[in-house]
Order: C-alpha cells, then sequence, then structure tokens
DNA sequence: CAGGATCCTAATCGATACTG
DNA sequence: CAGTATCGATTAGGATCCTG
C-alpha cells in the first residue's frame, strides 16, 4: 500500500474562474492582442504589423471571441474605404497587469535559459 | 487611400518574454498544476484528483515540460509502492501572483456574465 | 481595408490498455 | 503508484482566394 492522498491545501479556482479567465488568454495570439491593444485603440491592419505571423482568418477569430466575451470593444470608422477599431474595454483593461506580471516572470526565465537553474534534476529524496 | 497606419504605443514584449512565459501557461492544464503546487508539494496522484478531467497521459506531458523549463521540480519517494513528488521551484513561485491575478479577473468576469456588459455591441463611429 | 470561404496541416487531448 | 503506448477525435492555425 501507498501514502494516503492528503488533501489539497488550495482551494480549487472557484468553480474555476482560472479557466474560465485562462480562455481569454487561449491560444498563441489572445495575449499578443491585448497587448498591443493596452497601449490604446488599433485597426484591424495595425495589428496585424504588431503581431507579423498571425494570419487575417485566425486574428479575426480571436478579435470575434474576445469581443463577444466582453474584452475588447469593436468600432466601424466611417471612412473609405472602411477602417475597424478596436481597443479594449473596461474588463480588458484589467486583464493587463496580469498579463504585465506574467511578462516579468517570462522575461527572469529568458535571463535564466543557459545556465544552470535551481532545479535539483530529478532528485531522489527518501521518505 | 484610407488611414496611415500609426506605431503601435506600447513596446513589443522584447523579445517576446509574454510568448515565452504563456508557453509555461499553455493548454488547458499547465496553469492548474501550477495552482494546485502553489499549495505545496504534489503527489502525481494527488494532482490527478485535483484535476479530474486531465488524463495520465497529458498531466504527465506538462510536468515534464515544466520540470525541463525549470518551473517545478520532481523527486522520487523512497516507498513501496514509490511515490513521486512535485513542488514549485523558486521561478515556478514566481509564476503564482500572475496566476492569481489571472483568477481574480475571471472572478469578474463570471460575474459579469449573463447581465450586460459595457461593449457597446458595435457601434459605428464617424471618423 | 477588413474579413469571409475553403482547404489542409500539426498539435493537443481523452480513452483505453498495459507495465515496472 | 506512476507512468507508457496506441488510437482516434478535436482544434488551432496557415495559405490562398475572393468580396463589399
Amino acid at each position: 500500500m501507498g501514502l494516503p492522498l492528503r488533501r489539497s491545501k488550495v482551494e480549487p479556482p472557484p468553480s474555476c474562474p482560472l479557466t474560465a479567465c485562462m480562455s481569454l488568454l487561449h491560444g498563441a495570439w489572445c495575449p499578443n492582442v491585448i497587448w498591443y491593444l493596452s497601449g490604446g485603440p488599433r485597426r484591424f491592419g495595425e495589428l496585424r504589423v504588431d503581431i507579423p505571423r498571425v494570419s487575417a482568418r485566425v486574428l479575426t477569430a480571436r478579435l470575434r471571441e474576445l469581443e463577444s466575451k466582453g474584452v475588447i470593444a469593436r468600432a466601424v470608422l466611417d471612412t473609405s474605404p472602411p477602417s475597424v477599431e478596436y481597443s479594449l474595454t473596461e474588463l480588458g483593461e484589467e486583464l493587463v497587469p496580469a498579463l504585465r506580471s506574467i511578462v516579468r516572470v517570462g522575461t527572469r526565465l529568458k535571463e535564466q535559459r543557459g545556465h544552470v537553474h535551481n532545479t535539483p534534476a530529478r532528485r531522489k529524496m527518501a521518505a
């Protein structure tokens, strides 16, 4: 027989807002869209330049998705040819600090890459 | 002719730590793994209980991945049958605040769901 | 310019069965 | 207990072409 299962010491993300919110950041592009919109409203074509490797199809899909979730707003400008401007909603703005703290860790991660990190590579312990 | 492209007002996530770090949170399960490990070391079987819908195959894959990136540590306990305990490294701990701020937004998101959010559903603007 | 339509590839995941 | 192996389903995403 093995060890008894312990109860988790942390509560589950209550009814999973973690998952709910991660769905706002899913895939490769959502975080970038929100990141670039954090600098102010931005048009479709501008976002394509900001995020060079995204295809129009996928960018459209992500924008629609984020719009339907209330994170970004879409405004059709009355120009010719027509432009469409996207911006963060109030709710979307709340994601920015989270994103920034993620970037901070990502930066540290890159710094650490290359030299040995403190993972004691597969240590063995006595129980 | 249309509007000229504006320069982005935010810098790109410098050489993409955003993407680098998001890769630590990718897929459906990485964030949950880190979340549950934030309460202290946790064994494989315990994590499977914490995160009910993850398959052994995928959980293994994620754990290996996070281990190789230096975010979690793996320790084989000398019991019979053998147990394996996972824990956050120092670097992994840094992800926790980011995760918490994501959860905060997720919670707000759930609160707002159902009643009208402030997206002015596809307004039109004059330019 | 902003995107819809179509087609296709690669990655990801769950289920199931099996092993040291 | 802590995995590994195999399979088939789902999905993100790219490329290309086309339109209001």
